[in-house]
DNA sequence: AGCACA
């Protein structure tokens, strides 16, 4: 025998597996009628639907091996061929051993819906047509919609996840009826999936974002600029509505910045209770969330404008956010909600250092004494805020590759899916 | 109609 061990396989052909993978769905297709298409054969243990570009593939993993192989089997022989709503479903052993079932947050029913809307005109589509295409279904709240790579997208807030959920099943995927829609406009298909929040946070009525509970909300001041909705002052001074959460981009980021990183650079301040990390416009940036806003505002003040690392490297730029509660799903490099105790995924290292409970009155600087740097806030900070003494700054150029002594940074590199961001950040669907 | 992630 010449060539024995990786033989391609056949095409199409597949070793039994416990998983199958079906295609053809109707993308309405439901993991309950999943089950009920595999429940003949065996013990349906898992499922997922509206897999891959087109939303219309599925798994259905058995309890046994030999129950996939009895379905199959069936349907090889049998001569009406599996359906689901009366279309003909293909089923084939899976590739994979297993469903993983990364469950984010899109899929967790929750009373906020993320709109995505498709179509060469999707940004045309106004607030107040989102507002009655949603109304159907219940009250709705609050609307704020943002642009994002992904498209034009919105975040619908319901009372109630029953609401937001009737809303989804009806809307997603179809189209926004024309008549609501200027003529010349193509167009517009909505994507809904639930989004992470629970409660937006709407601090003007705009064209941008609206809340339909408190028609009072001043309306938004009209000259908004850039990500830190400023006014400005008698003195000329843009003034920023205040914020528990700081929006940090990194200038000249020379050396990494990772998310530990920045937990030690905020935690001087007070108790970091989440830290989101995504890339914008090219660079860096970084939600930080305090309990209060007191905090955040000392750190912004100190912050604001130094460098993470000598020589004018990792240049900190530091807003206010829009925010008040970030919606982390899910603790990797990128994003953590440090105020779950053990979380599964929470790396050794500084964590660990810090997780003694950090409490402190508010507006006070948190000496953080685990760390050994909590020396108050960097009051007489010049131009090097995070040069504390414990060597966890060691600056590049002195040490560039080697951890500090003591440190030990979280080795694995994993690509989990990137977290999810809020609403003006990122909320996921990147 | 052909294998999942943001």
């Amino acid at each position: 025998m010449a060539s024995v061990s990786s033989q391609p396989q056949f095409r199409y052909t597949q070793p039994p597996s416990k998983v199958l993978h079906l295609r053809n769905l109707p993308w309405e297709c439901t993991e309950e009628e999943l089950i009920e298409l595999g429940k003949p054969f065996g013990k349906v243990v898992n499922t997922k639907c509206n897999v891959g570009a087109n939303r219309n593939q599925a798994f259905i993993e058995f309890a046994d091996l030999n129950q996939a192989i009895a379905m199959i089997s069936y349907y090889a022989s049998s001569s009406e061929p599996a359906q689901v709503r009366g279309k003909t479903v293909y089923l084939q052993y899976s590739n994979r051993q297993e469903i993983v079932n990364n469950k984010t947050a899109a899929d967790v029913p929750g009373n906020v819906l993320l709109v995505t809307i498709e179509g060469a005109d999707a940004r045309l589509v106004s607030i107040d047509v989102l507002h009655l295409v949603f109304s159907a279904f219940g009250f709705v709240h609050k609307i704020t919609t943002f642009e994002k790579t992904a498209g034009f997208q919105a975040l619908v807030q319901f009372s109630d996840a029953e609401t937001a959920t009737s809303a989804k099943d009806a809307l997603d995927g179809r189209s926004i009826p024309r008549y609501l829609l200027p003529e010349h406009m193509g167009p517009c298909t909505l994507r809904i999936t639930y989004s992470g929040h629970s409660d937006l946070s709407v601090k003007f009525q705009s064209h941008r974002s609206r809340d339909y509970t408190n028609p009072y909300l001043p309306v938004a001041p009209s000259a908004v600029e850039g990500s830190g909705q400023a006014m400005v002052g008698l003195d000329g001074k843009r003034l920023e509505t205040e914020s528990n959460v700081l929006l940090a981009s990194i200038e000249n980021m020379q050396y990494a910045v990772t998310l530990d990183v920045l937990h030690m650079v905020f935690s001087a301040f007070g108790p970091v209770q989440k830290i989101a990390m995504f890339d914008k416009n090219g660079g860096l940036q970084a939600l930080i969330q305090y309990p209060d806003t007191q905090t955040a505002v000392v750190a912004k003040e100190a912050l604001e404008g130094h460098c993470i690392y000598d020589g004018g490297f990792c240049k900190l730029h530091i807003s206010y956010s829009r925010h008040t509660d970030l919606s982390i799903k899910v603790n990797n490099d990128r994003s953590r909600d440090y105020t779950i105790p053990n979380t599964p995924n929470a790396q050794p290292s500084i964590l660990g250092q810090q997780s003694a409970p950090m409490v402190g009155p508010p507006g006070q600087p948190y000496n953080g004494s685990q760390t050994g740097w909590g020396s108050g806030p960097p009051a007489g900070v010049q131009s090097m805020p995070m040069q504390m003494h414990n060597n966890v700054y060691m600056p590049p150029g002195s040490m560039p590759q080697q951890m500090a002594p003591g440190m030990q940074f979280p080795s694995h590199n994993s690509s989990q899916p990137t977290t999810t961001l809020p609403a003006y950040g990122s909320d996921r669907a990147q």
